[in-house]
RNA sequence: GGGUCGGUUCCGGAGCGGUCAAACGGGGCAGACUGUAAAUCUGUUGGUUAACACCUUCGCAGGUUCGAAUCCUGCCCGGCCCA
C-alpha cells in the first residue's frame, strides 16, 4: 500500500503528517505504539479500525509495541467521561488483559509485536519520578483537555488521580521510545501528552495517528455506554445480523475502514448510494459478509447469510433451536422465564400484553396456556429468542 | 475546619407529609411499518398476583407522625464559597 493511502484511508488526523510521511518514506522501521487499560475486555469491530491501521503498518514492515495499562487501568481513562471510575485489582486486570490480547491478535500480526506492560517502568516509580513527571504540566494544560474542561465547569467530581492519567500513558511512550502512536480521536489528548513529555525530556516526540470513531447499530457514537457495539467475539449469525441492522448511512465509511474495497471501487459505491442506483441492502450484505469473513472464515460467513435469508426474510424458523426439558407441565408465564426468555413474571405477562410471544407461530393470549414436556412446540418472544418444549 | 447546596428508579431529572413504585426525557424491551434497514408511530419499563392487594425501593442509621422520597438528628459522599 502506498504511502499516501496508508495515512489517510481510514485516518482521521496524524501529528505532524509532513513529518511522518517523510519518516515513512525513508524505510526506517518505526515503532508503533498502542496501548489498552484491561478495563473493558470486550473488543468492538469500532476498535478494529485502529487495529487494521496497525496491522497495515505491519505489513510495510513496520513493529507495533502493545502496551498493557495495568497502571493506568486502576485510574482509568477519564476522557468521554463524566464520572471517576471504580478501580480494579490486580488479578482482574491481568484476567481481562489476557482476554484483550486474544482479542487483538485476531487482527494485528503476534510476530511482529512486542508485548509491553506498565509495571516494567511504573512497578519501580518512586514518589521522586512521580513529582518530576507532575511538575511537567500544568493545570492549564489538563483544562484544555475538554472532557477535563467541562467536568471541571460543571462542578463535577474530578481527582488529581485522573489528572495522572495523561501523565502516565504518555510517560509510557518514553518508556518504549515510541514512534508513532495510534489512537481513537478521543485519545488525542492523551496522545499529545506523550508528544509534550518526550520533547521536554529530549527525546524525538512521538507522532500521532489517529482514526475514526465509527457509529454504532444505532447511528451513535459506538461505545458500551450506549450499548450499540458489534463485538468481534459474537458468532457469525450474530455479527451478521447486527451489521445488516445498521443505518445505511454507515455503508461508506464501514467500507473504507473495515474492508480492503479498493478507493476506485468506494468511491462507485459512495455515488451509487448517493445517486439511488446501488442497493443497500445488498451493499450491506456485502459489508457484513467481509467483516464476518474477518473474524470468522468466508465459509462462516456463508452459512450465516443463509440463516439469516431463511429466518428474517423467508421468516422461517432457526435451524438450531435450543431445546428447554420440561418435568411437568407448566404455564406459559413460568416457561418463559424458566428458558430465560424474560427476566420475571412480570415481564413475561408484559411480553404477552404486548403481542410479543408465539407459540407454533401463533400469538398467545392471556397467560393461562399450559404446555406439556415433550411437546415440541416452538416458543418464541420477540423476532429473535426460540425455544422448543420438548 | 466553617458556611451553603445536593445525593431519587438503567441514565438524566421532577417530586418536597398521604392521591408516589414515584412526572417528564433518554435508553431498553415488545408491537405496527420494513430491507431484522434507518426514520416514524404505539405499548411497556421494581417484585409477587388472574385481579384486588401486598412486598422491596428515593445515600446510610435512627427519630417524629395514623402515615415520610418528602419533617428532625447523626453519619457517609460530592459541588460551591470562606480559611
Amino acid at each position: 500500500m502506498d504511502i499516501n493511502e496508508l495515512l489517510t484511508r481510514g485516518v482521521a488526523e496524524v501529528i505532524v503528517e509532513s513529518e511522518l510521511r517523510q519518516r515513512l518514506a525513508t524505510g526506517q522501521v518505526l515503532r508503533l505504539k498502542q496501548g489498552f487499560d484491561p478495563t473493558k475486555p470486550d473488543m468492538h469491530i469500532g476498535h478494529a479500525v485502529g487495529l487494521r491501521k496497525l496491522r497495515t503498518f505491519q505489513e510495510a514492515g513496520h513493529q507495533v509495541v502493545l502496551i498493557v495499562g495495568d497502571w493506568t487501568a486502576q485510574i482509568g481513562d477519564p476522557s468521554g467521561r463524566d464520572e471517576t471510575r471504580p478501580r480494579l485489582d490486580a488479578a482482574t486486570v491481568r484476567k481481562n488483559a489476557e482476554t484483550y490480547m486474544e482479542q487483538f491478535f485476531r487482527v494485528v500480526d503476534r510476530e511482529r509485536t512486542e508485548v509491553r506492560w506498565q509495571s516494567e517502568w511504573f512497578g519501580s516509580f518512586t514518589l521522586e519520578n512521580a513529582l518530576d513527571l507532575a511538575g511537567r504540566f500544568t493545570l492549564a494544560q489538563m483544562l484544555a483537555h475538554e472532557t477535563f474542561r467541562r467536568r471541571y465547569d460543571e462542578g463535577a467530581k474530578l481527582t488529581i488521580l485522573e489528572l495522572m492519567y495523561p501523565m502516565l500513558q504518555g510517560y509510557d511512550s518514553v518508556a518504549i521510545s515510541s514512534d508513532v502512536e495510534f489512537g481513537g480521536t478521543d485519545q488525542k489528548f492523551n496522545n499529545l501528552a506523550g508528544r509534550e513529555l518526550m520533547g521536554q525530556l529530549g527525546m524525538r516526540p512521538q507522532h500521532v495517528l489517529l482514526v475514526p470513531l465509527i457509529p454504532g447499530t444505532d447511528g451513535r457514537k459506538m461505545g458500551k455506554t450506549f450499548n450499540n457495539t458489534v463485538d468481534i467475539t459474537l458468532s457469525p449469525f450474530d455479527m451478521l445480523g447486527k451489521i445488516m441492522s445498521m443505518s445505511d448511512e454507515v455503508l461508506p465509511l464501514y467500507f473504507e475502514v473495515l474492508t480492503d474495497m479498493p478507493l476506485e471501487e468506494l468511491a462507485e459505491v459512495r455515488t451509487g448510494l448517493a445517486g439511488g442506483t446501488a442497493s443497500p441492502r445488498d451493499l450491506k450484505m456485502r459489508l457484513a459478509r467481509d467483516i464476518v469473513s474477518q473474524f470468522h472464515s468466508p465459509a462462516d460467513a456463508t452459512a450465516a447469510e443463509e440463516s439469516f435469508v431463511r429466518q428474517f426474510v423467508q421468516r422461517e424458523l432457526p435451524t438450531d433451536i435450543p431445546a428447554h426439558a420440561l418435568a411437568a407441565p407448566s404455564g406459559i408465564i413460568d416457561l418463559l422465564v424458566a428458558a430465560g426468555m424474560a427476566a420475571s413474571k412480570g415481564e413475561a405477562r408484559r411480553l404477552i400484553d404486548g403481542g410479543g410471544v408465539r407459540v407454533d407461530g401463533e400469538r398467545v393470549e392471556g397467560y393461562s396456556l399450559t404446555l406439556a414436556p415433550g411437546a415440541g412446540v416452538v416458543v418464541q418472544v420477540g423476532r429473535r429468542k426460540f425455544v422448543r418444549v420438548v
